[in-house]
DNA sequence: GTTAATGCAAAAGCTTTGCACGCGG
DNA sequence: CCGCGTGCAAAGCTTTTGCATTAAC
């Protein structure tokens, strides 16, 4: 597992893909493509959205950044090192941004039929973040 | 007011639209637009996609249809009257199909952040079916 | 007979890809 | 300098829409 021959091609520093970094540090949330493209825009306006989706391919191919996805939305990605450390996310119906939570339920095992074998699981929940919730 | 209930236009009752309830009811299971196309296409060879996906959003509408979705995967519907019992989907990571659960994971609210409201949730176990699972 | 629903084709997103140029190493 | 990564434009997919025709009721 240590072997380090799993690296391909190492990747250049660009600006393109400097700022697309920047924009993952620091948005602290998952972000889809669109996301990503208007943040890093800020630090090189020249970008264009092939580049986003390039670079962002090619960095969850290098494990820097993980996929997110929530039922009904776009496709986002957030740092891997956050994606490690296993968790779920939060949607809010109203602003449509998502959060990163801690923890996961239990009991997961009991729902899955004889016969069929559980590997990995999915859980989003929904509703109002702090900001969009009522006072 | 037009109408007494909140029912829009009655709907026709077509070829169409019947071979896709049809669809439904066979496959006992969450079907996406090109998987609808395939089976009600059975029936009435001359379907065409586009009348897939009108008919599904109008049945949507009607709370005849509800979506399904899985992460990463394109949207599918199943049968209203299997939705109204709250359940959760497995997804064969080897087959793609998508089957029903039973049953519901506990201890959801005490993942939700404070200020954040929680509305509902959705659950995808993933991995393999009873007939792709080795023996 | 009315008028909603269909089928086709074109349009509209979103994502990927081909290519020539420019920048990183 | 060499070659990867970029920007642009065009192509691919999935989903939506406009319009004349067909078929429910």
């Amino acid at each position: 597992m240590t072997s380090p021959s799993e690296e391909r091609d190492l990747a250049r520093t660009t600006r393109q893909r400097t700022a697309i970094q920047q924009a993952f540090e620091t948005a602290q949330r998952p972000l889809a493509p669109s996301e990503v493209l208007k943040l890093a825009s800020k630090l090189v306006p020249s970008m264009s959205l092939s580049t986003v989706y390039r670079t962002l391919r090619r960095m969850e191919e290098e494990g820097m950044i993980a996929p997110v996805s929530v039922p009904g939305e776009p496709p986002r990605y957030e740092l891997a090192h956050v994606a490690e450390h296993h968790h779920h996310h939060f949607h809010c119906n109203r602003c449509g941004r998502v959060f990163d939570l801690v923890g996961c339920p239990t009991g997961l095992s009991r729902l899955v039929p004889r016969g069929f074998v559980l590997e990995e699981h999915t859980l989003v929940l929904h509703g109002l973040c702090a900001e969009c919730a009522p006072a």
